[in-house]
DNA sequence: TTTTGAGTTGTTCGA
DNA sequence: GTCGAACAACTCAAA
């Protein structure tokens, strides 16, 4: 009689590094039988995005290639999630089931569902946590609710015990007598026909396994100066690891351990300072999912209620200027560039984008998240949520609304020779420090000089900031006025 | 229950 | 040039 396979469900936990589910499976001693399915329908309104679609292929591609490395392979389906392992179970005669859990609210809804039907069919089916630290339910205050502010969360975090020692990948696995049919990775159509997406292919590595290389360069480089450089885009001072991260091509308890270690080590190490301020960084990304499981609602709604009615303006011009870098803000316009070319940018430019487009624009943050969601390797609910709440100063322990990042100050600050505007922004490279973040401002003399015709060349503000500054206190206070 | 201290990443203004 | 205050109260978390 054939004997029973074990299904490893792979979502997005695309490693056999420190992959419960698969030692689970592993452990059974059962055949096993790694599968992905593709099933955007299923994810709601958040099915990946097209950067992320590119990013997925490569990490399938990868993945196969180190299952086949010890033995196996990963067979591929597309189609509702349910029905297709219901025919795998048929195919593989399984009788057990094994994924590493998902916290996004449709996902989870899916899997709920799933989860009590392959039960019904007497099927065993366990879940591990693969994603995170801390899961969301894990962490609670001494009242039991969840947390809505960052520091007292990141207390209770490190109090926690620490995340589990990373479990290594196995050395073989066991394979089915028959490997149940598959798609072909290219079926899944996850590349764009038009290939729009060769910038992402050129910054990235995307044919090899990068994400261990990434963490021990990052350590022994990058981390002793990480708490000045993470600020600046014209550095290359962030791990970079995002994208790793959301595939779960990289564990976050490897990457928490790597650095753990650093600040134990004071002397051969970076300082323990900067690996903390590095772990403060990964504890950023558990309350992202504490609060996208607690609140799932802000996916789309502001978490502050206040904010519900606040009148955005609504200009598809303006957005589509921001969409595409030309805002007539330099720094703004290099991260959006940066975006469109890499699907990745810089943090302290997605802060100065974000600012820009929700305040000096008036234009609502969920445009905005919905466009990183599209253009981002690394787009991720959790994160991005947070990330556009904290920004438009809607969401937890947010940036107050009257706190407003000047495009100019912050490119004066955190690029200072200019060196990202040029970089992402070739038509003002010739344009001398002083104005490089203000072209509008250059003589023009200076800017002839250097081969600029604003409005031409490069195109004119979309606003004067100080007014747009003002417009947006301005709109503030009657939003507070009309919430009373 | 009430009180108290505190809260990622800024900017501007006036002394 | 540097520094502290104002910006706006509000809500959270813990005592």
């Amino acid at each position: 009689m054939k004997q029973p396979a074990a299904i490893v469900w792979f979502r997005q936990d695309l490693r056999l590094d420190d992959n419960p589910a698969l030692e689970a499976a592993v452990k059974s001693g059962k055949p096993v039988v790694p599968v992905f399915i593709w099933d955007p329908d299923s994810e709601g309104d958040w099915s990946p995005g097209a950067a992320s679609r590119s990013w997925l292929h490569f990490a399938l591609k990868k993945l196969d290639k180190s299952l086949r490395a010890v033995g196996s392979r990963l067979v591929l389906h597309e189609g509702p999630t349910l029905e297709c392992l219901e025919k795998l179970i048929d195919d593989t005669s399984a009788d057990s089931v094994f994924w590493n859990r998902r916290y996004e609210p449709a996902v989870i809804a899916r899997d709920t569902k799933i989860k009590t039907e392959l039960s019904k069919r007497g099927l065993h089916v366990e879940s591990f946590n693969a994603m995170l630290l801390f899961e969301p339910w894990t962490v609670k205050t001494k009242t039991a609710t969840p947390y809505k502010v960052f520091t007292p969360f990141y207390r209770a975090c490190l109090s926690q015990p620490e995340p589990d020692d990373p479990i290594s990948a196995p050395q073989k696995l066991k394979s089915p007598g028959k490997w149940p049919t598959s798609a072909k990775l290219e079926s899944l159509k996850l590349l764009p026909r038009i290939h729009w997406d060769t910038g992402i292919r050129e910054a990235w590595r995307l044919d090899e396994p990068e994400e261990s290389s990434l963490i021990d360069r990052f350590v022994q480089q990058g981390l002793a100066g990480y708490p000045e450089a993470r600020d600046r885009p014209d550095v290359d001072g962030t791990s970079r690891v995002s994208p790793y991260l959301h595939s779960g091509e990289l564990s976050p308890r490897r990457l928490w351990h790597a650095v753990r270690a650093a600040t134990r080590r004071p002397k051969t190490g970076p300082p323990p300072k900067a690996a903390e301020g590095y772990l403060r960084e990964l504890i950023w990304r558990e309350f992202a999912y504490h609060l996208l499981f607690h609140f799932p609602k802000t996916v789309s709604e502001p978490l502050n209620a206040g904010f519900a009615k606040f009148a955005w303006r609504k200009d598809a011009g303006g957005l589509k200027a921001w969409q595409k870098g030309q805002t007539g803000y330099p720094i703004v316009d290099a991260g959006m560039r940066q975006l469109w070319t890499t699907g990745w940018m810089h943090n302290r430019v997605r802060m100065i984008v974000g600012s820009f487009l929700v305040k000096d624009l008036l234009l609502p943050w969920p445009e905005g998240a919905k466009w990183f969601w599209d253009t981002l390797v690394d787009a991720d609910l959790a994160n991005n949520t947070l990330g556009w709440q904290w920004v438009a100063g809607c969401g937890a322990d947010a940036a107050p609304f009257f706190r407003i990042f000047n495009p100019i100050r912050q490119g004066e600050k955190f690029d200072p020779e200019g060196n990202y505007v040029r970089e992402w922004v070739p038509e003002l490279s010739k344009l001398p420090d002083r104005w490089i973040q203000k072209p509008w401002e250059a003589p023009e003399s200076i800017l002839k000089d250097a081969g600029i015709d604003l409005g031409r060349t490069y195109p004119q503000r979309l606003v004067d900031h100080d007014e747009a500054r003002a417009r947006a206190l301005e709109e503030f206070k009657k939003s507070r006025e009309t919430a009373e």
